[in-house]
DNA sequence: TTGTACGCGTTATCAA
DNA sequence: TTGATAACGCGTACAA
């Protein structure tokens, strides 16, 4: 391995004006600097950024927290976030939590082992051990989950857009409106859960209309099933996600029920096939991408520094309702038809307005 | 930022002894790695793994190179590399290519930098720059598509696949069976558009029925109107991935088509939607997290040391053939009648097999 | 403008 | 079994 040392004694000139040279700083004469960056060239030189690391006391290393990249939802986040990194020079660490807090601890450890500049962290519960790291000089920056322990946020409004979603429902007609959502403890499951209770109202949505399962198909299904085969079955579902969606609908199937019109259907993530099944569904649209990148981009002025100083910042993004066909009541008009409104969850808001706010 | 020599003091001990005790070396006074452990704990030391990197010439890092997390299949790709490097005490740096030779080129560069332990590869073109990191003593697993310069590979015999798929339409009747598959220069793109090509034939396989496009939902709803919108348009389709697929049956309600009355339709991997859109949809499922999985397990032996001197390995995996409504011809019988059938595109295979070659 | 010398924090070597 | 010492490869005060 050719090493910068290398490098200067067939240019002729010290480690310390090779280094220079190689980092373009502008007060080295260029004739030297040409002749290290030939010698450079000509040994093949690669600089050895482990040690560059130790000597820079940083790295261009985040690190990004998700439940699952399998989930279309945090494939879209870290889409974005890797986007971002990449643009300014930083690569990012995947690391699948899987809703699994030892799993989440051990993923912070590395981080700190690492000395990773930053991490994007979506929390499985409230108390994960991120304040470690802030306070070792790590800026975390949570991620449609908000952390106590996190520098900034970026959050969407869940309970409203699930709120939204049920209202919708009752509105249609729907009478038994039931809700399948995430693991306890984890905040957007409980989110999602608080304002279908806005909506339907918290006498009536006792446990007999909510069901709480891992965020899978899996889940979804098994979740889908134990309401469908419960003694009073709901006739229309809040989903809180598009895997479980994929089981609600299979669950539907195995039931023989057809959604749109037996049972009524919004689910959580606007998956591309969601427009493609019939009827299409209706589903409250997530700004999925857009959170990575702006989680991202927050980081990246704490990383570089900018923002020290500058207090916790939350920012939370609309969702949208889109309507289609799963949720619309049959009348006496065929309840196939399929049309497509938005609507936002804020009121007044066309969907891709912004709420920023300190806390 | 509390050090090992500051624990060393607390001690009473030399750091070469803290190092030993922390790090579980056994022939450690047990006496003595309890004061350094209880003395690392009070100060709530936490030790630099860059530096640790350097002096131990080696890092726990991983880079994985796809074209897009986005994809589905590669979504499950990484999912399972990520899971065995998990497992085994290793990270793994998102890398998204964009099937772009300079992005490519850039992470590899990063890879390099970092002192990555190991790297896995799907390149976008045969001649990606991996050549000087295997140089330079880093291990390469191509993964999904072959690259001359990794060392091992996991492949899946998609030219096979591809032909059983197009063979399998034929057989139903359809007639003019068309090609959509993926950019020029992409190993898998070219492989499927092979076997396509083995099975309709050469001289009728031309341009006018084949179609190349991103592996994107709207290069798949481009591409499959160019075909409808053609003078001679096809009444069967093979699509080469699942995004694609999206785009097609999008470009296939645009045109008021029905799958599997009006057009035959094969797509490449086996989405969750697939058996939920009306018919069914026939795939050619890919073992993608198998692929990951595989994939990682090679390279872990690499980065061990353990296969050392061992020759290049080609692991390729079968594809399964699952014959759904969305390929069967409508004859008298009503054509939304689904069937599901499984055909390995390997005789006497089960689709589990797996064929292990050197090369 | 260049070079010398040191330090980043850890682990491996070697002698005791 | 322990400790002193020397790297690992680079960047950067400081002095020249």
């Amino acid at each position: 391995m050719t090493k910068l040392s290398d490098v200067a004694r067939m240019a002729g000139v010290s480690p310390a004006t090779a280094s220079r040279a190689l980092n373009g700083v502008s007060t080295v004469d260029p004739a030297l600097a040409r002749r290290v960056l030939e010698a450079a060239t000509s040994l093949d030189y690669r600089p050895n950024g482990v040690a560059r690391n130790l000597r820079r006391r940083r790295t261009d290393v985040w690190a990004l927290l998700i439940a699952d990249v399998s989930n279309p939802f945090f494939t879209a986040v870290a889409r974005g976030v890797e986007d971002i990194a990449q643009a300014n020079g930083y690569s990012v660490l995947l690391c699948n939590t899987d809703e699994d807090a030892a799993k989440e601890a051990q993923y912070l450890a590395v981080a700190e082992l690492e000395q990773v500049a930053g991490v994007l962290l979506s929390p499985s519960a409230p108390g994960c051990g991120a304040a470690r790291l802030v306070r070792s000089g790590i800026p975390v920056v949570s991620v449609d989950r908000p952390s106590p322990d996190a520098v900034d946020a970026v959050l969407v409004d869940s309970r409203g857009a699930a709120g939204a979603a049920a209202r919708h429902l009752l509105e249609e007609g729907w009478g038994r409106v039931a809700c399948v959502t995430g693991p306890e403890g984890v905040a957007t499951a409980e989110e999602r859960l608080r304002g279908y209770r806005d909506a339907v109202g918290a006498p009536s949505a006792d446990g007999s209309l909510v069901r709480r399962a891992p965020f899978t198909v899996e889940g979804g299904r098994s979740a889908a099933a134990s309401l469908l085969d419960s003694d009073e079955p709901p006739d229309a579902l809040l989903v809180a996600n598009s895997l479980m969606a994929l089981g609600v609908l299979r669950a539907l199937a195995d039931h023989g029920l057809r959604m749109g019109a037996d049972v009524g259907l919004v689910a959580f993530d606007d998956a591309p096939w969601s427009t493609l099944v019939e009827p299409a569904v209706t589903v409250v649209a997530q700004p999925a991408y857009e959170l990575g990148t702006r989680a991202a981009q927050l980081l990246l002025e704490r990383v570089r520094g900018e923002a020290t100083d500058v207090p916790a910042r939350t920012v939370v993004l609309d969702a949208r309702l889109l309507v289609r066909g799963s949720s619309r009541r049959p009348a006496g008009v065929d309840a196939r038809t399929c049309q497509s409104t938005s609507i936002s969850s804020t009121p007044g808001a066309d969907g891709r307005d912004v709420d920023v706010r300190s806390r």
